[in-house]
DNA sequence: TTCGATTTGTTCGTATGTATT
DNA sequence: TAATACATACGAACAAATCGA
């Protein structure tokens, strides 16, 4: 590889870092799909000229990053949504007692039309961007506790409709990445407490004069480029929103 | 290192792994205190008989898990609660304008007594436990913002008194670590939404029927091993709760 | 200021073990 | 069984940062 980006006068990028940007470009290009097998260690080790070394250096911080996923004797994929990884790495939720459980989704609602001036004070999105509107509900033990109020930009999603929300299996990010090759890699979230509108009171049986917890949610592909835009209300009274699951592996 | 702990027919655990423990139970001991240097990678090696790459890998992890901090050129050291490890790892408030600062605090109460239901409902904290309970205010731009009233087994921390608590210079986790010995490197958080009792919101400048965050907190030292509860109040009418800071350094 | 010793950071190479197909 | 791929471990060489003589 081109020991090419020295930026002058600085301490030049580590070769391993150049690997790194290297597949994430890739990945990024959708030259290897979410599931499949990335090439080997040795392969890549002689496409970028570097030792096995250094290829497992540059994979060691994606796999770190939920990017990839090493499994011996077989090969390094790109991860997927499955419903495991949801649970533990994009949906917070879990009941007051402890319980941990994947949430049932019922499509309330779809619309497309212009970003407004809500979004762009909200997420910093561009007014008059194409997006799609979509409300779903997530169930806890058959009881509704999320309603998520979901915009997405139509751009990196061709044909996206109503029935294709509706008649998707598995989880939301699942659908962008099986469908549309867009792979959530990560999400920020900031949190607060507030009363809910009387719209959103309504599906998650409550009154307007009850706490809910909102999320603005921002979802990430590669490379750290937003690609969804989420408010959440949650009703908390039987449930709490789980931060820190960390344990970096480091007992 | 002795290959003791193969739990007869499984793989057995990795150099690097055990090297990693007897690191962690060192620091656990106290052996080497925060802010100093741990030995040379050359010389744990030669200590444990192992090579310099078993080492930098076990230290790999603890370094993940921000336990110990690398130098290049001077050495590897114990981790410290400095101001803006504790505004990134530990304090998750932030403006909703974006504004990220660090928080006054405010000792509001002090007093010793032992533990009761309530701890062991919300924490599991055994009945009967030798406590200090610590109410701390934590203001942002001179306004109040975060009420915690803190429960901490007094077992691990001899001699805790209030005015220790009071002259204190930094922050609550710096004390622990400066004055006892103990290290607090991760914490789990559960947050939801409910109406603050009459006290906390008078501290907080709320109505009692205003929707304030709540947060249980239990913060663990080594091994994970919890040493401190925290119930917290947040008035969120112009601040935020951030999760996912991640940008787990994976471009 | 210079220099040398120390320490971590990067890169390479090799050998062997374990899991999968 | 054999081939493939990742996992572990060792060693060597040099670069870069730090610090004290």
């Amino acid at each position: 590889m081109a020991a090419s980006d020295t930026p002058s006068g600085l301490t030049p990028t580590p070769l391993y870092r150049e690997v790194q940007w290297r597949i994430t470009r890739a990945l990024a290009a959708g030259e290897w799909k979410p599931g499949e097998a990335i090439p080997s260690e040795a392969e890549l080790a002689a496409d970028c000229g570097v030792s096995i070394g250094t290829i497992r250096r540059a994979v060691d911080e994606l796999v770190a990053g939920r990017i990839l996923v090493r499994q011996q004797g077989r090969g390094t994929f790109v991860a997927t949504h499955t419903e495991d990884r949801t649970l533990f790495y994009f949906f917070h939720i879990a009941g007051k007692d402890g319980s941990r459980e994947f949430p049932e989704s019922e499509l309330l609602g779809f619309r497309k039309e212009r970003s407004n001036d809500g979004d762009e004070h909200d997420f910093g999105l561009a007014r008059g961007t194409r997006v799609a509107r979509v409300r779903n509900l997530l169930k806890l033990g058959s009881r509704p506790v999320v309603l998520d109020d979901i915009t997405v930009p139509t751009e990196r999603f061709a044909r996206l409709d109503e029935s294709t929300f509706r008649s998707r299996e598995g989880t939301i990010y699942a659908l962008y990445q099986a469908r549309y090759g867009v792979n959530v890699v990560r999400i920020g979230e900031r949190l607060s407490a507030a009363h809910p509108p009387a719209d959103v009171a309504a599906i998650l049986g409550m009154r307007t004069n009850q706490p809910a917890l909102h999320i603005r949610r921002i979802a990430y592909s590669y490379n750290d480029s937003p690609v969804e835009y989420r408010h959440s209300w949650i009703n908390t009274a039987d449930h709490e929103y789980l931060s820190d699951l960390w344990k970096t592996a480091a007992l």
